[in-house]
DNA sequence: ATAATAATGATTACGATTATCATTTTAATT
DNA sequence: AATTAAAATGATAATCGTAATCATTATTAT
């Protein structure tokens, strides 16, 4: 049920996002069963764990390497279109007696909403200065 | 005195190992001064936090955009010679509605370090089975 | 010298994640 | 079915990095 909760949602859930959607149909889940299986299925390849830049951990139902944007406002999180950069990142040994595994790109923005919320409150700020 | 030893280090330092370096020359400095003033100093520009995909920040001296390589194995964090990305990732309000604000790369690996003791444990686990 | 402002040290609070452990569930074996 | 072993669960506490609080000290301006 996590799984599908995951995969249904279509977007890249935390933890406790989980739990509230897993709850509804498990109302006795405990959130420590939420975070191991969580953890069990990004081992399977099932799910992938995002550790991007903020302080929590999300898991994406999509398990092909793809790049992030995240809102620095909210912490939204959506797929970004970028090109991958494996070709860019030096391979096996490459780099200084490094063993490379992976690489994670973030892209930082501000969302459509925050944008639009930041907007109307400068737009009030300024009519209240009239 | 923060903003020295984290420049002087030249290594990427974590909120408590600025505080333990510090310490030395300071013995009563609190670690709470320590946080705020490394978020002080990254306001002002003068040290740039690291948001990586770990659980701890950490301070970089050097405030020019670059990426970074992490051991997974130790967290050992260096400098990555990879060519600049501004141009991959959309600018302005490009996507979707979304204003840009930066990006970060993060290349994973093993260090030469945890490579060596990696290596050397296989080779005792192997002769211990002969 | 005095008052206002800011910074500090000490401590607590917080939030995400992990660990522990008794109990329950599942699977395997008779 | 009954019995046993193994694994998963819920409840809870522990951990760890960071942020907040607050009384005290230091700095600055007047």
């Amino acid at each position: 049920m996590i799984l599908e909760e995951i995969q249904k949602s279509h977007r890249h859930l935390t933890a406790s996002e989980v739990y509230d959607l897993v709850r509804e149909r498990l109302p006795n889940i405990s959130l420590g069963t939420v975070y191991r299986n969580l953890e069990v299925l990004s081992d399977l390849g099932l799910i992938r764990r995002l550790d991007l830049g903020d302080t929590k951990r999300r898991y994406d139902f999509t398990t092909e390497k793809h790049y992030h944007i995240r809102c620095v406002k909210c912490g939204r999180v959506e797929d970004i279109d970028i090109e991958n950069l494996d070709s860019l990142c030096p391979k096996g040994d490459g780099d200084r007696g490094w063993r490379i595994i992976d690489h994670n790109l973030e892209v930082l923005g501000i969302c459509p909403e925050c944008n639009h919320n930041a907007n109307s409150n400068k737009q009030n700020k300024e009519e209240t200065h009239v």
